[in-house]
DNA sequence: GTCGGCCTACTCGGATAGTACGTGTCCGAGTGAAACGGG
DNA sequence: CCCGTTTCACTCGGACACGTACTATCCGAGTAGGCCGAC
């Protein structure tokens, strides 16, 4: 899975918390981690095809959550940097070659390749559970964990100058 | 997710139905789906490291499953191509730089990362899914939607010279 | 006819190139704010 | 003092190198079966 998967997650946590009146630009977030800022900005620039934040360029511009933290769930941040296509692809080898009309399913035409269904239950299942978790779950259960990161990200972001 | 998983689990599937006694060399296995013989070689190697299959050298060699269909998970087998390392990897940037100690977990030393955990329940949703389908499962599936599959692979393997 | 030894062809196994994607970087277009001058 | 214009620094957005891992291939080590000859 891609790296910027896991920063994208936090940039959209620290923006979560920061509210959404407040727009932060990318070498901000990206400062606040010592990531390379170039590609952190690719990276939001993925979540703002995606419509998960909003951009706005020039002086006091950057980034922001376009919806409540509410209405974002893991989901939607692993298919904005990951794409939205599943991870196993079925070529299906099991109609090519010498095998005639193939092995893992007969092959009159249209009857679904076991292999591919049962892989995709499964990935469904993983779906699923990104999909019923919100940055807004996240940042209540890191609230209850340690109530003072909040604080201090809002403090660091309004601070520092770089 | 890396295309050999196909070739693997269908190889699997074959191999099922010719039985545990029947070793079947990777070029036969290969040409079946007209796929490149060294390549699916190297993929029946790491099911060989995993315990999956057997090799054995020689004439009449090849391999054969190391264990009943009932016994060997789709799990197994993408553990053993893909690896058994999580696809989302914590590298906790929430320690790193000016955030002082960090965003999503205060960081007093142990506390765990909220998005780690989050994204961890996902990925156990989903190899759950993957260790409950066995390819003894997918073989019943393939039987019922298409009983002559079966008897077609085991008709090809046993009469093809090349 | 039977047994032992040799030979050969077959198969796996790891070491070796080629290629696509993820990683990282750079510079230009656009913009909004702030400064400045005039009314 | 207020307003319009100009300037300018700031930010995003896409285009450009680099490295790693997947894809694909080749050749050598080992082995088991088959053949040959001797007894």
């Amino acid at each position: 899975m891609n790296e910027g998967v896991e920063w994208a997650v936090h940039s959209c946590l620290n923006l979560a918390w920061l509210g959404e009146d407040r727009a932060v630009p990318a070498a901000k977030l990206a400062a606040f981690y010592e990531l390379p800022a170039a590609y952190m900005n690719k990276q939001l620039q993925a979540l703002a095809r995606a419509g998960i934040v909003t951009s706005t360029s020039g002086p006091r511009g950057g980034f922001r959550l376009a919806r409540p933290p509410e209405k974002i769930t893991l989901m939607d941040v692993v298919a904005a940097i990951e794409g939205s296509e599943e991870a196993f692809r079925c070529t299906e080898i099991r109609h090519r070659g010498g095998s005639g009309s193939g092995s893992a399913v007969s092959g009159r035409g249209d009857t679904p390749c076991a292999i591919h269904t049962s892989m995709r239950k499964a990935e469904l299942a993983w779906r699923r559970e990104l999909a019923s978790q919100s940055i807004a779950d996240i940042a209540a259960t890191v609230d209850e964990h340690s109530p003072a990161a909040a604080e201090r990200v809002r403090r660091w972001f309004g601070d520092t100058r770089t």
